[in-house]
DNA sequence: TCGCCAGATAGACGCGTGTCAATGTATAGT
DNA sequence: ACTATACATTGACACGCGTCTATCTGGCGA
């Protein structure tokens, strides 16, 4: 063993290949599911139907947008939460979800490292 | 024909709900994956090692920078490809692969939207 | 022409994941 | 205290997807 396995890699492909990488593709993932995109659209501008705020969407309105069933909706939303694309604020009997920018800032800094390749 | 299936949805989160969001959906599924978007990375300085060219960066090249097989490989490129990310440009033996920078400003333009907020 | 090599395709296998019914937890109202 | 409700958790199931081996296709050189 010649003192590999340590960093043969200095400081090319981080971003895909260490921590980092994998939670961008865990935020990406959490993005990949027409579901769960459609929970982020409906918090752009959210018409309370059950339970609304100005300061955050009750969770019950998520279930009758999505035709799905209130465990999956549940589901849906943690993941988008772990993610970083929702905080999840629980007052009293309800949660109130709120969208997080920072990570959509992230991701549309990210994707726009590729709108101009250095090399073409 | 009663001319339906133009526009059965008024203006109502168009994005994630129609064919429109399909392909969004299918773009995204596209990159959540850790081998792809090393691939995608790899293309913003690619480092010839096999048969690299300026306008393109040769197949064969990301079998070892991936450490995956082949028919894998060439998987991946598929997806990428049919999402829009890469071009193919097919040269004698070689399929050479190019960034489509117009797929990426479509993305960030996405998530922009959600930098900030209308309501909130 | 024959073999070699780059790449694509087909089929199989295992794990991840979206979904649900059933159940658990905690808060608010009576 | 008891019940009703908003939400979370669990377990199960089916499908999708990443990966491989094996095979096929097609272009280039000897």
């Amino acid at each position: 063993m010649v003192a590999i396995d340590k960093q043969e890699v200095p400081d090319k492909q981080r971003l895909a290949a260490g921590r980092q990488g994998e939670q961008l593709v865990a935020k990406l993932k959490a993005l990949a599911d027409p579901s769960r995109l459609r929970i982020l659209e409906f918090m752009l501008k959210p018409r309370g139907e059950c339970c609304a705020r100005d300061d955050g969407v009750c969770g019950c309105d998520f279930e009758s947008l999505l035709g799905l069933s209130q465990p999956t909706v549940s589901h849906h939303l943690k993941i988008l939460v772990q993610a970083g694309f929702l905080a999840a604020d629980k007052r009293g009997r309800w949660t109130y979800y709120e969208l997080e920018p920072p990570a959509f800032v992230e991701l549309s800094g990210y994707f726009r490292r590729f709108e101009r390749p250095s090399g073409d």
